[in-house]
DNA sequence: CTTTAATGTCAATTTTGCTTTACATTTGTT
DNA sequence: AACAAATGTAAAGCAAAATTGACATTAAAG
């Protein structure tokens, strides 16, 4: 059997926030998306594109990897 | 007048394949797209999720920000 | 020069990100 | 308790990502 590895990505928007202290809100003004943009990335319902990623690792001082992360499982 | 910038995004995936001297068809299967989407994000005509920025990171052993940077533009 | 591997590109389709609007629920303050 | 701020959620729609298949062009090797 030959096995494909299935990733899922987790993130810590809500500690990198927490950190920073600012709301989804203030967070989805400063990379300039909607609220609700923010909001679904939080709650891993979609996954985001690289150039919001790169713009949330710019606003909080950290590298993607700091908040995204692959994680094995499906 | 309030300015909102604008951002693109660029990538080094050939230096990076250069360095691993693997093919596109290669990165494709490692990472599990299709040639054509390692060809059209390598030619900057879309911008790939973060799960796979995080798994190309992963193929060359650098973080997100050594392939893909963000610089100002439209 | 001829063949093969690698890359470019195009069209058609499916999937997913992201938006807007709107409302419900939770949390925090006074 | 009452009110406001923050968060959760849902539907509808558009735009962009990603797929498949097919074919053309460019390297690289024999």
């Amino acid at each position: 059997m030959l096995w494909r590895k299935e990733w899922v990505m987790k993130n810590n928007l809500r500690v990198q926030r927490a950190i920073k202290n600012i709301t989804q809100a203030e967070l989805a003004d400063l990379i300039q998306v909607s609220r609700q943009t923010i909001n679904t990335i939080e709650s891993g319902k979609y996954v985001p594109s690289t150039v919001l990623a790169l713009k949330m690792a710019r606003v909080f001082n950290v590298r993607v990897e700091e908040i995204f992360d692959l994680e094995e499982g499906d």
